[in-house]
DNA sequence: GCCGTTTTCGGCCCGACTGTTTTCAGTCG
């Protein structure tokens, strides 16, 4: 049954491919947004798409008889050979061609047809020679952006970390928000939305004038490109490559224009096609009738949102993943916020690799207002890190002698769970921590079938109570490990064990998907900073961004408990 | 190819910017 990648994910990504192929051989595009759009759904689809029945497929929505048949024939035969045929006329390199920025499926075919482009590289090579000279559509200036497009495609190290993205956005808006034309200035897109990572940061502002801040935004010291500039709106890279748009509107249509800028895409076509149902039109500027264009309303998101029948959606769930739905029926859930956190169970100290000490960390816990602070520093089994039995009984008397006030100090670790799943102490000296985190630090490319046995092991130790950062991910640098998730959700749910959600900017780890597979499987979690200084507590907020776009509740998180509450779960685990 | 609180057929989200096409196609978000 489904290992690392569902049958769904598999489904999702040819359907996908099978859109791409249709936009660069032509013929009807709205047949390929049909896809695009049934891709989607079969990815965020809650059952695996091998266990439904033909009638069942079809209810998924944007999946009819045709796509249903397809997705059947993958079952059976593991290919859909539609999609085969496609490739067999489109070399790949031809699709890869369409990554270059401004280069899409209509010229990467003209230069196919035309000049056999088939390639990235042949691309260059073309460009190099002068082969583009005379293309119909393709003068000097087109060809210089192609050559720039593919400097950029090439130097893309991948997106950004919220941390870099949210500095970034916060001063842009600083710079803007000092102009006397500046009405009102937010960051939207995806840091909006709290995405784990960030491509382009989406600014938005309100003024009369638009181009003063325009001028004021590319005379920025971080920027060096202008990419485009406008009256309406302007892109620029930042020294990090880092591409922000700023678009200007008027102030009454901020409300509108603040949905339209926050996204998610899908969301924002779903609310057209609510508007449209009710002989309305929804763009940036507003809600309007389609047949006088009379405005209806514009100013606040929560008038447009309302006047589609909806309540308003926090920027976190607008994924098109039933949040339209849940507003519609008034069951949007009640999101966990920063405010709910009463405690951390995975800091660590300047005993191991953290750089702060025992005071300096229980002073800024403190200075936050915590309830509880468990310390977790690495266990014996991470050689780097030179634990010792007699280190780590030390450092428990020192926290049991310490005077925390009205914060209540725990004694924990970060436990290695090695290749067989098994961690580093035995179970008399594990009874006499408060809390264990259970990590994998090691052979980080084991199979899938080994890493679920792995992880399943390690849950089923009573003295492990959360999982830390499972999927060991680090944005930009490092791929999740594989594993068979919904096995290991299930033996956590099974067991008690809470899964980490691990805040670290790098990390944000478990990943939002994977939290919405996991809290199917009845599972809990530890919303936890893994600080390595006082400082890092500072990254709770991306975290709860996570647990946000999960749907997550104060009910499902038990570092939200009080400690009382807390206590009882972490108990009930050895006794199971 | 999908879909229906107008519809089982005729629609399908909307607008900005660029470059080159003298009126708009392509790309992007």
């Amino acid at each position: 049954m489904p290992g690392a990648v569902r049958a769904n994910e598999s489904v999702a990504a040819l359907l996908t491919e099978y859109a791409e192929l249709l936009a660069l051989t032509g013929g009807d595009p709205f047949r390929a947004r049909v896809y695009e759009k049934a891709a989607r759904s079969v990815a965020g689809h809650a059952t695996d798409v091998t266990r439904l029945s033909s009638a069942e497929l079809r209810k998924i929505p944007g999946v009819g008889a045709s796509i249903a048949e397809k997705i059947e024939e993958f079952v059976h035969t593991g290919a859909i050979r539609a999609v085969d045929e496609l490739r067999a006329k489109v070399p790949a390199g031809v699709l890869a061609m369409t990554a270059i920025p401004g280069l899409g499926p209509k010229t990467a075919m003209l230069l196919y047809e035309k000049l056999g482009i088939d390639s990235v590289d042949a691309l260059e090579s073309a460009l190099d020679a002068g082969a583009l000279a005379g293309m119909k559509g393709i003068g000097p200036k087109t060809a210089a952006n192609l050559r720039h497009g593919i400097a950029l495609s090439r130097a893309q190290t991948g997106r950004f970390t919220v941390d870099v993205a949210t500095r970034t956005a916060l001063d842009i808006v600083e710079a803007l928000r000092a102009l006397p034309e500046c009405e009102r200035c937010t960051y939207a897109g995806s840091l909006r939305r709290k995405r784990d990572s960030i491509g382009d940061i989406d600014i938005l502002a309100a003024a009369q004038d638009p181009r003063p801040l325009m001028r004021r935004l590319v005379e920025l010291p971080i920027v060096t490109e202008v990419i485009v500039a406008g009256d309406k709106k302007t892109s620029v890279r930042t020294v990090s490559g880092l591409q922000v748009d700023l678009r200007v509107v008027p102030l009454a249509s901020w409300g509108a224009a603040l949905i339209y800028f926050t996204g998610s895409k899908e969301h924002n076509v779903r609310l057209r096609e609510m508007a449209v149902r009710r002989g309305l039109k929804l763009s940036e500027y507003g809600l309007f009738t389609v047949d006088t264009d009379e405005l209806i309303v514009s100013e606040t998101e929560e008038a447009v949102y309302e006047r589609l029948g909806l309540a308003w959606i926090p920027p976190t769930l607008r994924e098109d993943r039933g949040e339209i739905e849940a507003a519609a029926q008034g069951t949007l859930p009640i999101l966990l916020t920063e405010q709910d956190i009463q405690g951390d169970l995975h800091t660590h100290t300047n005993l191991t690799d953290g750089v702060s000490t025992l005071d300096e960390m229980v002073a800024a816990a403190r200075a936050r207002g915590l309830a509880y602070l468990a310390i977790t520093d690495h266990a014996k089994n991470l050689p780097m890190q030179r634990m010792t039995d007699a280190k780590m009984l030390r450092q428990r008397e020192q926290i049991r002698s310490m005077d925390a006030g009205d914060m209540v100090l725990l004694h924990g670790t970060e436990l290695n769970i090695d290749p067989e799943g098994d961690v580093d102490w035995d179970a008399e000296f594990l009874a006499g921590f408060d809390v264990c985190v259970a990590s994998v630090h090691s052979h980080f490319t084991q199979s899938s079938d080994d890493m679920t046995r792995r992880f399943i092991r390690a849950c089923e130790n009573p003295y492990v109570h959360i999982i830390g950062h499972p999927t060991t991910r680090q944005i930009g640098r490092r791929p999740a490990v594989e594993a068979d998730w919904d096995a290991v959700f299930e033996a956590a749910g099974r067991t008690g064990t809470a899964m980490e959600i691990n805040a670290y900017p790098d990390r944000l780890d478990l990943p939002d998907e994977l939290i919405l597979r996991a809290k199917r499987h009845g599972v809990k979690f530890a919303l936890d900073t893994d600080s390595h200084s006082t400082v890092h507590f500072g990254h709770l907020p991306f975290g709860v961004g996570q647990a946000q776009r999960a749907w997550l509740t104060a009910d499902d998180v038990i570092t939200a408990w009080p400690l009382p509450r807390l206590r009882e779960f972490l108990q009930a685990k050895a006794n199971r």
